[in-house]
DNA sequence: TTCGTTGAAACTAATATGGTTACAACAAGT
DNA sequence: ACTTGTTGTAACCATATTAGTTTCAACGAA
């Protein structure tokens, strides 16, 4: 099966630089933590940016939190990055056969139980903060 | 973002039929139901073959279930059918810089949670068995 | 004005997905 | 033995996402 995208593990690195060393984060700098292409870098900031939880000063450079560290979620990351239309992240086939009675109801039946569980996901990236991860890079 | 792909609403849509309708439950007469082309639903099949969920009829054709609808979880079916290296739902991006702190720890540090979100998941899907599914289709 | 930076467009390669056609192997009924 | 319907694969194809690259205009400060 396909990953949830590294985008989401690359906004958490770039926002724990931030908020580890406020001050010269650029975009050059933070690739080459990460490890990649700065445009990379630059692409997801914009996701970030988008997202309000940082805010970047063109031409000089650098880039700073719009949040304290305890008020940022995994949940808020990945709610950044992972642009997905009706935030559905499991997918259910269309158009099955409404003449048979699976058909007819599997998608509705699937729906909640799909919801269900997204939930259970989004609620414990929802319990750690930017802050807990940062404490633990010492 | 990529969803998780429909191969899974498929296997259960697949389970469900052979549950409710223990004979005659061809590939072609499934594929009718879910609506789409029969190879679709061979390869599938063959996964949850594979994954000792059901047997197969081969020439005269018809599937049946190797266990009871009520020991079949939402969990066991999607682990049919995402097959996934390692099972890791997130992807993490690797080779970050080790020269810096959080570079060199971000990796051990986001297993853990990414983990915990997945297993919160898979936990969810676990609860549901089909039998509970196929209760509803009246 | 120069320099480093940001923002964005355009492009590429690799991969997953859903679908299709084609065909060999198989099991039953005639 | 032949026919029929089915399963199991292989070989394609179109599309979309992903991660990465090159390029360049705009921006702000020294």
């Amino acid at each position: 099966m396909r990953q949830i995208s590294s985008r989401f593990s690359i906004a958490v690195h770039i926002l724990s630089l931030i908020a580890v060393n406020p001050h010269d984060c650029t975009g050059d700098f933070i690739a080459t933590s990460v490890n990649t292409n700065p445009v990379i870098i630059r692409r997801i900031m914009g996701m970030l940016k988008k997202a309000g939880l940082l805010e970047v000063r063109p031409g000089v450079g650098g880039a700073s939190l719009l949040k304290q560290p305890e008020q940022i979620t995994l949940l808020d990351i990945y709610r950044a990055v992972n642009v997905i239309e009706g935030d559905q992240l499991f997918r259910i086939h269309e158009e099955a056969n409404v003449q048979c009675p699976v058909g007819r109801n599997i998608e509705h039946v699937l729906q909640a139980e799909f919801k269900a569980a997204q939930t259970a996901l989004e609620n414990r990236l929802a319990k750690t903060t930017l802050r807990q991860l940062t404490e633990r890079f010492r």
